[in-house]
DNA sequence: CTTGACATACAAATCGTTTTGCGTTATCAT
DNA sequence: ATGATAACGCAAAACGATTTGTATGTCAAG
């Protein structure tokens, strides 16, 4: 590898005319510019990376700091964040916690260590005090979801899962379901306790009541949504439709009604969250709400690139990007 | 931040001391070493990553060049891979490619000019003298898939999809199936053409011969495996079982079936090839090859690390990591 | 013939570490 | 006492760039 003194040296000028003529920040002779610029083809010249950021305090780096790329969610925020990011030359360094706390902190001392530009974590254990390192070192970060962390500075970028779960249910409602049973999870899980909230609000504001027995709590997987469909359906009163709080549960649910020999949506609708893939693979194919992972990426990297270029240095900015009722087959 | 120099002041040693406590490569007396570690401590201090790295010629940090993270396939090899590193202390660059040369060349030109320990390439569309700069630059490399490079120095870590299309086939002629179809995918992608030679050489081998209307082409997907799906379904002499090449088609050929009313597997059995995660969550649920992704990313860590820490330093190692036939309803 | 303005290119300091070579001082056997 | 040996700590030179201040030369204006 050619260092930039090589260069100099073989153009017959000093480095601080080569890196000139890399950076355009002063003026270069022609004749200068053109001896140099051939040398640097000629040897193939690339300025090191390292020593660049060492020196200009800028890595051109992101860390992407997540529970697990193995989750169908997150390659799609990854690839909205990467995306957003690339037009600025950032590369992106993956971090998979497990939603272990001390990986969470390894990861976020790690980035700054690193002198990351940015940082986007999604927090799953670490609280508002645990970032004290990353804020008194200055380095810009995005939150992706508002549970956990709320500081002044820290922009934030979120859905509406509430709305989200109310807007499917009210979707049931009209289209005259009265009595509609709901799938939820573990309250461990902030989106799952959200939801949950939201299929009550609508039941509330359509003036229908909110009946517990409908309302099953088992876990987030095919078998807890088939555990829990099966209670449901063996209630006296049984509902005619069940919103599911993701669409695993869901797809647990449909095997129940497959059991069953229930028809879907005739007999009894089905509605899951977050539009996996296999939710258009099943069959019936499952009505759903779209977790619109790629926009959040997108979303923030671009907070993230105004907050690192200082083109914005204001207070916190929390934005909400849309959900979106994807209609199929299921109800 | 506090750099090195503070520290060394304020405990009245030299930077020198400071940065044998921290690495231990000379021994310092245990009075300074505890006032060194205090004021460490005290600081909250940690070694900045960017000068270790340009000092020492390390950067402890990995490049993964694939085409897409938001294909299923590579969030298992990306954590596979992050597994075998993270003991170590590497950081993955996370790069999608979208399959143009174009950006291949522009991240592994960044990748060493960025001094990463290591790359790891799945190639789609460069080759082998593309591969130079990092050749020359002494950058460990290692590849998944052999289809497109060829170097006596770099490893490559692979499946055998010829022998899994031949074990999925052959599963399907010992449980009697005398006429079996195959979905097969456009001779663009080299697993395909692999699969078909597989599905081929079982047919050979049982003695069976082998029919090309029996063996249709169509896109990768849902939609093309209904397709071809229904073109089987509609021959004369309709076959037992098909053999799809990859689950995506399986699940189009399914649609098909349900179509049509055919039970799976007794009037038609279905076997498809990946295991992507709605395999197992579509009914019946699919019969399929698993193509080991974690597995691979794994060994590919463990080969990478044998080069960057000079451990292995000999000619190319080629592993295949193994296949394995999951059964499950449709076949 | 100064003086000032402008264009060019260079020297040297800097970013924050690690590493090598040496000079102290302490330890210990002779 | 004396020399040999080991232990400890420092100064200074890297790593490979960027940035600031300044020197030199040219030319026009006064």
């Amino acid at each position: 590898m050619s260092t930039i003194t090589d260069v100099a040296k073989r153009a017959g000028v000093s480095p601080t005319t080569v890196s000139h003529v890399l950076s355009g920040k002063r003026p270069v002779a022609d004749e200068t510019r053109r001896r140099v610029e051939s040398v640097i083809e000629e040897l193939g010249f690339r300025p090191n990376a390292l020593a660049t950021s060492l020196r200009t305090q800028r890595s051109q780096t992101v860390a992407l700091i997540i529970p697990d790329i193995t989750n169908p969610y997150y390659p799609m925020v990854s690839r909205g964040l990467q995306d957003a990011l690339s037009a600025e030359k950032y590369l992106i360094f993956l971090c998979n916690t497990d939603e272990q706390r001390n990986q969470e902190l390894v990861y976020l001392a790690d980035a700054v260590q690193r002198q990351v530009d940015g940082i986007v974590l999604v927090a799953f254990q670490c609280d508002t005090t645990d970032l004290r390192p990353v804020l008194d070192a200055q380095v810009p970060i995005i939150l992706i979801g508002d549970d956990l962390i709320h500081h002044p500075q820290i922009d934030v970028v979120m859905t509406d899962d509430q709305r989200g779960a109310y807007d499917a249910t009210m979707y049931l409602i009209e289209r005259g379901h009265q009595r509609i049973g709901m799938l939820c999870g573990p309250p461990a899980f902030f989106p799952g306790i959200k939801r949950t909230r939201g299929y009550q609000e609508a039941l509330a504001n359509a003036g229908l009541t909110f009946d517990p027995t409908c309302c099953v709590q088992e876990a987030f997987t095919r078998e807890g949504g088939a555990a829990g469909m099966r209670q449901l359906m063996a209630l006296a009163e049984r509902p005619s439709a069940v919103f599911c709080a993701n669409d695993l549960m869901a797809i647990g649910a449909l095997d129940v009604t497959r059991e069953l020999g229930l028809s879907v949506p005739e007999e009894v609708a089905i509605i899951g969250y977050d539009d996996i893939d296999a939710a258009s693979l099943v069959a019936p194919a499952l009505t759903t709400v779209l977790n619109p992972a790629y926009a959040i990426g997108h979303n923030v990297g671009q907070l993230l690139i105004e907050r690192m270029t200082g083109t914005y240095a204001g207070p916190q900015r929390r934005v909400v990007v849309p959900h979106h009722l994807i209609r199929r087959a299921s109800a």
